[in-house]
Formats: C-alpha cells, sequence, structure tokens
DNA sequence: GTTAAATATGCGTATATACAAATATATGCA
DNA sequence: TGCATATATTTGTATATACGCATATTTAAC
C-alpha cells in the first residue's frame, strides 16, 4: 500500500490523507452489504431496472430502490432513466473485478 | 463479476452463495473504516508492535488494539507474540495491492 | 385531469459498532 | 512475590444504517 499510496498522495498533508482514507472507508462500506453484493451481481451480467434487480435478488422493492441508489452515489453503478424505469449498469469494471477477485479468493477459503 | 465468480462457485447453492456475499461483506466491512485503513497504511510498510501503531497513528491503544484484532480476526493481519509484545503484519499482499488501487483511484478522483 | 405502473423517500425500530474510560490480563524483571 | 510495561477487554454512550411499512413522486396512457 504505501509506495503506490505514497506515489498517489506524494504532496497530499496529513489532513488530505484522512480526507482519502474516510472516501475509501465510505467506498468499502457501500460494498460491505450481502445485499448489496447480490445486487451487483444480478446487474454486472448487463444493465438492469430495478423491477428486473427486484425479481432476480428478491428483496423488496423500497430495499433495492435504496440500495441501487447507494450504489451510484458511491459511483459504483450508472444510471439511467428511460420514461418511469430507471436503469441500473456497473460504471468500472475494476470495481467488479476486484469484487470477483475476493469472492474467488472467500469462496475459496470456504470450499 | 459473474463469469469468474461462476467459475469459482460453478456448483454453489444459492445458500451457499449468500454465505459468500456474507463473508465477503464482512471483508469489505473491516476495511470500511478510516482508523483501520491509516492502521493499515502504518502496518503495510513493516511489520509493527501495537504501540508502534499507537504511535504512528495517533490513536488510543484500545481503539489500536481493538482494530488490529479485528483485521487479524478477518484475516487481513498475521498476529505474532513475543514476551509482552505483538506484532501485526500483512498477511496478504494481494489485499494490499487492492486498497493501494482503490486509495490511487479515489486519491486522483478528488482533484 | 385520472389512473396505473415504476421508482423513490419518510419514518420508526432494531441492530451494529466506534470511541472513551476504566479495568483486566499477560509477561519480564528485580 | 511485587512491580512495571504491553496488550486486551468490559461497559456505557453515541451514531449509523438496514429493513418494513406506508406514502410520495414521476411518467405514460387514456
Amino acid at each position: 500500500m504505501k509506495s503506490r499510496v505514497q506515489k498517489a498522495t506524494k504532496t497530499l498533508s496529513p489532513k488530505q490523507m484522512e480526507k482519502v482514507f474516510s472516501k475509501v472507508a465510505e467506498y468499502f462500506s457501500v460494498l460491505s452489504e450481502p445485499s448489496r453484493l447480490r445486487i451487483m451481481y444480478a446487474v454486472c451480467s448487463g444493465e438492469k431496472s430495478v423491477s428486473e434487480v427486484v425479481e432476480i435478488c428478491g428483496l423488496s422493492q423500497a430495499n433495492v430502490s435504496r440500495h441501487l441508489m447507494a450504489l451510484h452515489k458511491a459511483g459504483i453503478l450508472l444510471r439511467r432513466k428511460e420514461g418511469v424505469t430507471v436503469y441500473y449498469a456497473i460504471a468500472d469494471s475494476a470495481t467488479v473485478d476486484m469484487c470477483q477477485n475476493v469472492c474467488t479468493k472467500i469462496a475459496e477459503s470456504i470450499h
């Protein structure tokens, strides 16, 4: 962590470092709920509407809506409105790759 | 996320999938606190004792102890006792790499 | 405008956890 | 044994947030 963070934050003050850590913590926080990971799993195969995610995940509409919004506000999902329907899609495949890696590692450790 | 997770979980039942998501959520949860990220930053440059981390991070001893323990229980840090001193070190450099990537991306996106 | 469908939001409750302060435990040494 | 140091834990309080339920908002069709 040190070298690359320092490279990216070479000119950052301790206060700015704190700000980065705070933002990174928020980012991980969004991914720290099983329901949201389920939703990510549903969306990562392709853009989905709220209703479709509700159908796939079996969660309540209110919860799905809120979780999708949280993922969107964190910059993890894109949001596109078409009529009354709202579609969400992965914003950055790097996030999905990261989740893939963690899931794989943990799935293996469970076996 | 789909292809690789499915590859790793090809034979997993929905219940087992839930278990994986639950574990992954716990994993991200441990990394979703600024204090713990600060501690990770301190430890990733090399094994550190609890007191050293207290000194570096400026957090209370009780908090550092608990955070280090949480990171250890999540499998992120190794724990080694030598006399009264307890040393913690990065267990898997992949975790640090992941934090590096996220930190870099977010540090760039700030300014 | 009225209605229906899709999505978002307000509110109350339950749960989780970070932190501070005090205390407990463990180890090494005289 | 007694004491000092290092680490861990307990307890209380404050804060955050997931969920269920009800309701509001938005848009399209009529």
